[in-house]
This record gives structure tokens, C-alpha cells and sequence, in this order.
DNA sequence: TCTGGGGTCCTATCTCCA
DNA sequence: TCTGTGGAGATAGGACCC
């Protein structure tokens, strides 16, 4: 029995956050613009409109090669609230056309139109009607990838961008002389160092890799990848579109100083202030941590990462600050530290069953009243949310 | 020369315990 | 009591994504 083949549209924003800078601010539109951190800071592109990529500018390209290559280029910084709103927008107007709607980033979704009626006999007229209605009603573009899968209409949205709508061939044959000529850092999970580990034997394009069995695979990529990997290359893929929001799965904040800094009072300081902003996050999702974990990048850019679980799950700020110091006391620096980082997992919500380990004798817990210490986090919360967060500096712990 | 920030997932290793 | 084994959980690091 063969049943008839799904109909997965890719669709992601062009140069999402330069886009939304270019809608919001008219006198931008037309010019080179960068968003991300200023070329006198030691940071790199969030991203860049079109008129930026024309001078070889690139996502990920530190600011102040950005500028060099562009010394024209306006430089906005990054305003996460506003693209989360208009990715509000345009999520809503993706459920306007299915409901089977999968967000995989703030720009991006895959969206099953297989039971959705007309669009079987002509998804390409679907996807425009979608690309015209983002357009209406944000004033920004979207690339749209038609396919009988996600990998496949992954690749397709990328294609032709901007603006571009790519179907895929649906019948298997077609599917395998479509990806054939492509490089193998084409396929998800192929980045730069698998990428290498392929070239090393011999391995640039996926036609190369559907000549190869399974077995070989397992051999050069593991047990795990190898054969997902034989799978792409042949453009199969059985994932689901999985509806629904995204549950956050951990949360974290970072930060690269502008200057190296080796002295323990200030970075205690600056991990005190993360902890923070992660704590109010937590409890601002109603969530709470069983793992926290702190990390120190030194000058020579080696990084360590440095966990430890909770008795129990936690998004008290006292109790996190106690963890954070804890693993931070216990390291010795033998330089100073470019980036600080600070972040929890194991999220459960509060009174979940299941988040707990058995404390040892030294875990007992003592402190303040469970009760005035929520109390007293809320209330901090609350004045930061009203005037931000310095504000308030909690003087000791 | 310079390499962000916020995430997810995978692997290897170690420890604990039955 | 000692030893081996395998599973589960914790931990650290790395690759990858946007």
C-alpha cells in the first residue's frame, strides 16, 4: 500500500532581524545594515541586510571585519523583543493556513499542508497565497521550500533567497538527481567539522555519500549518525511535523567583557548579575531548575563548562547565586577570563514530582522561609520590571 | 586576525548501585 | 567478602543551529 505523499512547506524569513530594522526605521531601507554588536566591541553579526552581503558581509563575521569591509554599513544593535513580536505575527499567520505548525527558530517553521484542501493538487499556489499574506500584513519577504518532507523542504526554502518559492520533485528518483550535486554541508547536521572528518575520505558531495552503504557510514560518521546520514542523501525523512510551541528546555546568559578581567571580586560580581537575570527569567516562565552550570572562557579562548544538580528544583535566586559561586570558588584561574556564563537545565514546573534527588547529609537545607524568599524575588522582579534592572544590586548573599 | 549569545543534541567518561 | 557487569545518572566537552 503506498499513501500519497505528505506536503511540508519550509518557510523562513529573509535576513529576519535587518528586515525588520529596514521595515521600522524607512531611511534604512536600500542601505547596508548590520545587526549585531558595534564594530568597536568585541562581537560579531546577529545578521545583515542584502545590500551588507553584497561586500562579503556574513552572519557570524565579527563586527569589525564587518566594518572594514563596509565602512558605510549602519550598525543597530540586536532588539530581541521586537523580532519576537513580529515572529508573534507571523506564527499566527502560518496557523491561519494550518494548523500543524512546527516554530524551529524565531524566523522559521514547518508547516504540514497534507490534509489541508487544494494544497495536494497545488501546494505552489498554497505557498504563494502564504508569501503574499506575510508580505500583507508585516511588509517583509519570506523563502518557501515545497516538499514531501522537512529535510527536503529545508533545503529547497534556502535555494532561491529572497523572496524565493522552491518545490522539490516529489518522485524518489528525481529526489535523489536533486540533492546528487550538492555539497554535504548542505544536509542538517553536516557542519564544519564533519564536513572535514567527510573530506577526509574523500567525501565533497552527497552523491558520494548515496554510492556508500549504510554500513560504511556507521564506520566513518558512528552508530548514530551514520545512518541518519545515509537516510538525507537519499532524501528520506519520516520526522513529523511536531505542532505546538517549543518548550524551553534550559536558560542561560553570557558574557564576552570588553577587556579580559582577572580579578575573582569582579567576576564574582558579573556571575552574581547573570544569575539574576536567569533566576527572573525562570520564574518569569513559572519554571524551576534541578541543574546549574557556570562557564569561564579564558584569554586564549579555552573553555570550561562546570555543573553541578540540586538537591531539588529551584528558582530561588539565593539558592542559584550558592550553586554559581560554589562551582566558580572551586576553579583556579591560571589567566583572565574573556566570558562569563551562567545557565540552568532540568526545567520542571514548580512542584513537579520526579525532579528530585535524594540530598546528602551536607544538602540539607537551611536559609530563610521558602515563602518570604519567593516573596522577596518577586518584589525585586517587579521593580526591575518597572525600572529596570539596575535598579537594584543585592549587597550580600 | 578574530572568534557573540542562546540554544539543542550527542558522545565519552565516571560513579553509584543492584 | 570480593569481583564483574550493566544500567542510570551526573558531568564535561564539542558540534551544530539561528
Amino acid at each position: 500500500m503506498s499513501s500519497a505523499p505528505r506536503i511540508i512547506l519550509h518557510v523562513d524569513m529573509d535576513a529576519f532581524f535587518a528586515a525588520v530594522e529596514q521595515h521600522d526605521r524607512p531611511e534604512l531601507r536600500g542601505r547596508p545594515v548590520i545587526v549585531g554588536a558595534r564594530p568597536e566591541q568585541r562581537g560579531v553579526v546577529a545578521t545583515c541586510s542584502y545590500e551588507a552581503r553584497q561586500f562579503g558581509i556574513r552572519s557570524a563575521m565579527p563586527s569589525s571585519t564587518a566594518a572594514r569591509l563596509c565602512p558605510n554599513a549602519v550598525f543597530v544593535p540586536v532588539r530581541g523583543e521586537r523580532y519576537g513580536e513580529v515572529s508573534g505575527q507571523i506564527m499566527t499567520i502560518f496557523r491561519e493556513f494550518t494548523p500543524f505548525v512546527q516554530p524551529i527558530s524565531i524566523d522559521e517553521a514547518f508547516l504540514d499542508m497534507t490534509s489541508i484542501p487544494g494544497s495536494a493538487a497545488a501546494p505552489t499556489k498554497a505557498a504563494r497565497a502564504l508569501k503574499n499574506r506575510i508580505r500583507e500584513q508585516t511588509g517583509l519577504t519570506a523563502s518557501v521550500g515545497v516538499a514531501p518532507n522537512k529535510f527536503l523542504a529545508k533545503i529547497a526554502s534556502d535555494m532561491e533567497k529572497p523572496d524565493g518559492l522552491t518545490v522539490v520533485p516529489f518522485a524518489p528518483a528525481a529526489i535523489v538527481a536533486f540533492l546528487a550535486p550538492m555539497p554535504v554541508k548542505r544536509i542538517w547536521g553536516v557542519g564544519g567539522q564533519t564536513a572535514k572528518h567527510l573530506a577526509r575520505h574523500g567525501i565533497r558531495h552527497i552523491s558520494q555519500i548515496q554510492n556508500l552503504s549504510a554500513e560504511t557510514l556507521v564506520r566513518i560518521c558512528g552508530p548514530t549518525f551514520g545512518p541518519r546520514l545515509w537516510q538525507l542523501a537519499h532524501g528520506i525523512d519520516d520526522r513529523a511535523v511536531e505542532a505546538g510551541t517549543r518548550e524551553e528546555k534550559s536558560i542561560s546568559h553570557e558574557e564576552t567583557f570588553a577587556e579580559d578581567v582577572a580579578g575573582r571580586a569582579r567576576l564574582r560580581q558579573e556571575l552574581l548579575e547573570l544569575v539574576e537575570k536567569v533566576g527572573r527569567r525562570l520564574r518569569r516562565a513559572e519554571r524551576q531548575a534541578r541543574t546549574v552550570q557556570i562557564k569561564l572562557r579564558f584569554a586564549d579562548f579555552r573553555t570550561i563548562t562546570r555543573q553541578q544538580s540540586l538537591a531539588r528544583a529551584t528558582d530561588s535566586d539565593r539558592l542559584l547565586v550558592k550553586a554559581a559561586l560554589d562551582l566558580f570558588a572551586k576553579e583556579s584561574l591560571p589567566q583572565a577570563i574573556r566570558l562569563i556564563g551562567f545557565g540552568v537545565s532540568g526545567l520542571a514546573e514548580p512542584g513537579t514530582k520526579g525532579q528530585l534527588r535524594q540530598p546528602s547529609l551536607f544538602e540539607q537545607e537551611e536559609g530563610p522561609d521558602p515563602k518570604q524568599e519567593k516573596a522577596l524575588d518577586q518584589a525585586v522582579d517587579e521593580l526591575r520590571d518597572q525600572y529596570g534592572h539596575t535598579i537594584l544590586r543585592r549587597g550580600k548573599w
